[in-house]
DNA sequence: GTCTTAAGTAACTAATGGGTTACTTGTAGG
DNA sequence: CCTACAAGTAACCCATTAGTTACTTAAGAC
C-alpha cells in the first residue's frame, strides 16, 4: 500500500491501440447481441477505455458498427486473395475454394451474425462505406478463370454465371452456419457438433462439384 | 357534433380478433426492426390495440415475438403440406421443390427476417416452442421419397442425405435474399430487381438439378 | 336480472443507455 | 522548456421504453 496505490497508473496515449481495443470488443458485442443489443458501455468496459472515447474515435454507435464490418470484411478479403487457385487442376482448386469458404464461416462466427445484422437493416452502413466497396473482389475473377479453364479441359460445364456461383458457394455453407439454431429445433438434430460440421463439409463439397460436372453430350 | 361526438365507439370485445391484430401488427415491427428495434408501443398502435393487451395475451416481448415466430413456421409448413411431389417425374418434381422454395422466400421478406433474428438469439424462442418442433417435417419424408424414386428410374445419383440436401435447397436460395444488401454493394450489382431474381432462380433450380444427376458409371 | 370473469383503458414508473459537457493531462514540435 | 493539441476522464442528462397499477365495463352463465 504504497501512497499512490489508489491512483490509476498513468494513461498510456495510444491512439492506434485505443482504436484497436475499442474496435475488438466491439466486434465481440455486436456479434453476440447485434446492433440494438450491443451496449457502448458495455463495450467501452471490455475494452478498458473511457466510453468517451468511442464517440472520440467512431462518431457514434453506428459509426463503430461501420468501423467493425469494414475491418470484418478486410480480414476475408485478405485471406482470399492468398488463395492459390490458378496453375492447379481446376477440380481440386474449386474443391479448396469451397472447403476455404466453408471453414471460414466455421472459424468465424462474428462475421455471420455482423453479415445478418448488416443486412437486416438493410446494408445502410455498408453502403456508406467506401472501404468496402473499394475492396473489390479479386475472387470473381479467380472463379472466372476457374470456370474457363475448367471448361476448356472438359472437367467442368459451360455456361455458369460467376456471381450467381459465389453466392451459391458462400450461401450453402452460411445458410447451415447462420440458421444452426433453428434448423437444430426443426430437424430435432444437433447441428453444432464436429461430425455434423463434417458431414456438412463433404455435402457442400459434392453439391459444387457436382453441378459443375459437363452435361454428357458435350 | 352530437353529445358523444368524442366518445370512442363501444370496444368490441373479441379475444381472437384482438389477439391476431396483434399478431399481424407484430410480424411487421419485428420483421422490420428486429427484436430489439421493435417498440411495444408501436406493435400496439399499428394493431389498434391497448399495449395492456400485448401483456396480457402474450406476456412479454419475448412472448410475443415467440408467438409470431409459431405463426410464421404453421404458414409454411402449412403451405409445404399441400406440394403434391409424390407420383409424378422425379426431376419435375425436385424442379417444382426448390422453385417452391425460391418463391416462398422471394414472396415472403419476414420470414427470413425473422428466422434471422432467431437465429442472432441462438434460437432461444423456438427452443422453447412445443408447437415449431411438433410440426415436423412432412417435407423431408417427400425428398426422401423423391430421392429414392428418382435414384431407381436412374435420373439421380445415390447416397443423398434428404436433410442435407434440405438444407442445400433452403440454403441457397435464402442466403441471396437475406444478404441482398451487402452482396449488391460488394458486387456493385443490384440484386433486387425482377430481372435479377430470374437469373438466380433459373441458377438455383440448375445447381440442385445439377447435383442430382446420376454419376457416369452407374 | 345479476353476477362473475375476462376484455379493455389510462396513466404511470423505474431504469436503461446513447450521447454530452466540462474538464485534466500527456506529448510531439519548435 | 513551453505551448498547442489531441488523448483521456468523470459525472451528468434526458429521451426512450418495457412493463405495471388500478381501474372500468362488456357479455356469457345461470
Amino acid at each position: 500500500m504504497t501512497v499512490d496505490s489508489d491512483q490509476k497508473a498513468p494513461a498510456i496515449r495510444d491512439r492506434e491501440r485505443t482504436r484497436q481495443r475499442i474496435l475488438d470488443a466491439a466486434v465481440g458485442e455486436f456479434a453476440a447481441k447485434g446492433l440494438e443489443g450491443a451496449r457502448t458501455d458495455h463495450i467501452a468496459r471490455l475494452a478498458g477505455v473511457n466510453k468517451r472515447m468511442i464517440y472520440h474515435y467512431f462518431e457514434s454507435k453506428d459509426g463503430l458498427f461501420q468501423a467493425v464490418l469494414e475491418q470484418t470484411y478486410a480480414t476475408i478479403r485478405g485471406s482470399e486473395a492468398r488463395l492459390q487457385l490458378t496453375s492447379r487442376d481446376p477440380v481440386e482448386a474449386m474443391r479448396q475454394l469451397v472447403a476455404f469458404s466453408f471453414d471460414w464461416f466455421l472459424d468465424h462466427p462474428e462475421f455471420i451474425k455482423l453479415l445478418n445484422e448488416e443486412n437486416l437493416h438493410l446494408g445502410r452502413h455498408v453502403r456508406g462505406s467506401r472501404s468496402v466497396q473499394s475492396l473489390n473482389l479479386p475472387l470473381v475473377d479467380m472463379i472466372s478463370e476457374l470456370l474457363e479453364r475448367g471448361h476448356g479441359t472438359g472437367q467442368f460445364r459451360g455456361g455458369v454465371d460467376p456471381v450467381q456461383l459465389y453466392i451459391s458457394i458462400a450461401g450453402i455453407s452460411y445458410f447451415y452456419f447462420s440458421n444452426r439454431h433453428t434448423l437444430s429445433a426443426i430437424f430435432n438434430r444437433d447441428l453444432s457438433d464436429a461430425g455434423a460440421y463434417a458431414a456438412r463439409r463433404t455435402h457442400v463439397i459434392d453439391v459444387i462439384l457436382g453441378f459443375l460436372r459437363p452435361e454428357p453430350g458435350s
